[in-house]
DNA sequence: GATGGTCTGTACGGTGCCGCACGTAAATAC
DNA sequence: GTATTTACGTGCGGCACCGTACAGACCATC
């Protein structure tokens, strides 16, 4: 099942050069994943990494007593194992998908390869490992500082900015294990955001009616994340046309 | 104030092989920095890297209403201006010294070159950079789920981790600026270890009696960081004596 | 259309931390 | 040695969220 040149959209993948994207594309597997399926497991040995097109997952820590909050979101901006180039052999986190969709795996040898090529990858992968990095300061902050009201807005805005639509399937006992809350919380702070007609949530499909009202009710974590994600994309989208990426010649 | 080879420990610079070292260490400055000094703030560009041989800093995120909380603790094991080598202009968080100290500072665009060598360098900061991001993650899930006295243990214990000693110099106002807390709520906690034997505290003169029992009152969380940082060391040590780091002849 | 599973709503006491206000004691300044 | 600053202690009401328990509402299946 190797890939032809961007069928579906990642968009690390689809701001590669073409010479280089040439290189891995035999190796590009689409796999797809169904919601709960576990990519990885923290310190698990990681065999692929993956780049999403339609599938969105959550980085997850998992503390002792079993329960978990979430880290980061990633979805089709992005890419999860970032351990496989960064140098490590285990996972960082566990990776855990929310919403059931498709992703490019490529095996980890592989992408490894072709990251220390130092072309154009490389830069890609750690320029959104760069964002990577804030959306997950800006979430310890979150959670230290600000309401579960105000997380679930967070969470509901960064989902459906990268799903692209405006449902997004979840039950509450799902959404309390990635905010790290009570399923009650959710029953309460969803109830409100009912009430005021800022979703419509039934058995699992919530559905965002005011986009406005919703932003306005989150914190500024989602603007500050939302930032970093659009100044990467900007920065992808001018690299289209797939000519070298701006690095200096002869560096490696 | 060109420095010699490794006057001071910084265990990244330590790890290089002496040949990379000599490229960058006529370009290193030893410079000294007061509790309370802001390396740079989120966003800021960046002009330096730092490579801490005795200070301690914090990297904070900080919120719309002036209160911060802590991503993540780097002393001499670390570098602070990860964004510098990783392709971002403007630092993703604010890096703020806790312990005053010195750090070798290197200028960006020689830090960025040597990086982009794809030698020792690169793979040390890459792996580096990885420890932080589980530190990272780990906060978020701790702001999460534990309580001020766990993550006033786990912030102790990290820190005199860094500084090789038993005493902490910290009041407890700041200590509420890091935590993200009141400062009351530190005094009661605060004042709870101090009635176990665990700790005296007398104005920001902080000592550890009991570091058992503060490991015990500490959350896994510090175990698991303290495990990436140990395994971090470990690699390093290994790779002592200058010889080449293990990375695939001829990759770049 | 009865059954069992999934999902959501409600209720109640408990607690960890907050916000605020004020008091005190040690260090520093002069 | 008096004044001021810095650091710490305390007390009280409040609130967000927790833990537990249970009830209803919707869905699938047969």
């Amino acid at each position: 099942m190797s890939a032809k040149h961007a069928p579906k959209k990642n968009f690390l993948l689809e701001a590669m050069p073409a010479a280089e994207f040439k290189r891995i594309a035999p190796h590009l597997e689409l796999v797809s994943f169904e919601k709960g399926d576990v990519l990885y497991e923290f310190e698990e040995k990681l065999k692929y990494g993956y780049f999403p097109t339609s599938l969105i997952a959550s980085l997850l820590c998992s503390m002792e007593d079993g329960v978990t909050a979430e880290v980061a979101v990633v979805g089709r901006e992005g890419v999860l194992g970032e351990s496989i180039f960064m140098g490590g052999k285990t996972a960082l986190t566990q990776a855990s998908v929310q919403h059931a969709g498709e992703a490019y795996r490529l095996k980890s040898s592989i992408l490894k390869d072709e990251f220390d090529q130092c072309g154009a990858l490389q830069h890609l992968l750690m320029r959104y490992t760069q964002t990577l990095i804030v959306q997950m300061a800006q979430t310890t902050g979150c959670n230290r500082r600000h309401t579960a009201e105000q997380q679930l807005s967070r969470w509901l805005l960064l989902n459906i900015d990268r799903l692209s639509s405006h449902k997004v399937s979840m039950t509450q006992e799902s959404l309390a294990n990635v905010l790290g809350v009570r399923r009650e919380t959710i029953t309460d702070v969803a109830g409100k955001l009912q009430e005021s007609g800022v979703i419509s949530y039934s058995r699992g499909q919530i559905e965002i009616i005011d986009r406005t009202k919703l932003e306005a009710l989150s914190c500024e974590c989602y603007d500050i994340v939302k930032k970093q994600y659009d100044d990467l994309l900007a920065e992808l989208a001018v690299k289209e046309g797939r000519g070298p990426l701006s690095k200096k010649a002869g560096s490696c």
